[in-house]
DNA sequence: TGCATACTTCGATTATAGTCGATGCGACGC
DNA sequence: GCGTCGCATCGACTATAATCGAAGTATGCA
């Protein structure tokens, strides 16, 4: 079974932001493109399996990462050549800043 | 009567990401980075007056803009310094790309 | 084929955000 | 002082998002 991603054609730049405005989702975004290799189960031990897929959800329709199943597993990694190209600047200066 | 601002250090980024998230606070926000002087009753014409309020708070909270009365009319203007200071290239980012 | 794993989806609930009329308040003109 | 203008704030309502248990689905292994 294959999720549903969006082309770049069709990030809406608000929707992007919007998923980017949530901390949790936020943190993961900045985990995955530091290296981090996550799959659903690990990236967030501390939240419900349902609640972390909603949020994975969000994270996918936007644009911002892709899921993969490898076996089991679904592996996600971040749609950064796709954002950067629509986006040119965002992910770097989201991720860049210490911040949350 | 002075409207509270945050100081750049007690900027959050996920609060201005969720703040520019909205299409209708996007867009304000992108025509205030192309130099428009935008009051409260001009920038929102066909919005509701309370409504509008409410858009302008979450945007000053978040620091994005500040608003500075002039007379009977409060002006609002990007704090792209503060936020260029925090966050550099994301303002960059977002009123750049010709998306909404 | 049967069972366990690793998820997604569903449905219900709760929390948060947006909307908008009404009210309040400071600034200006008179 | 009084009235008006330009806004913020309040309060109630509605809409959207987050949460989470339960059920469903694809995969892998025995």
């Amino acid at each position: 079974m294959q999720l549903a991603h969006p082309g770049p054609e069709e990030f809406v730049l608000a929707s992007v932001l919007s998923a980017l405005g949530s901390p949790i989702r936020l943190e993961v975004v900045k985990r995955l493109s530091q290296g981090e290799h996550l799959n659903c189960t690990t990236a967030l031990p501390h939240v419900p399996q349902s609640t972390a897929s909603h949020h994975w959800r969000v994270l996918r329709e936007s644009g911002l990462l892709q899921q993969t199943r490898e076996g089991r597993v679904i592996t996600m990694t971040l749609r950064r050549a796709d954002i950067d190209g629509r986006f040119p600047g965002l992910l770097d200066a989201v991720v860049g800043s210490g911040q949350s």
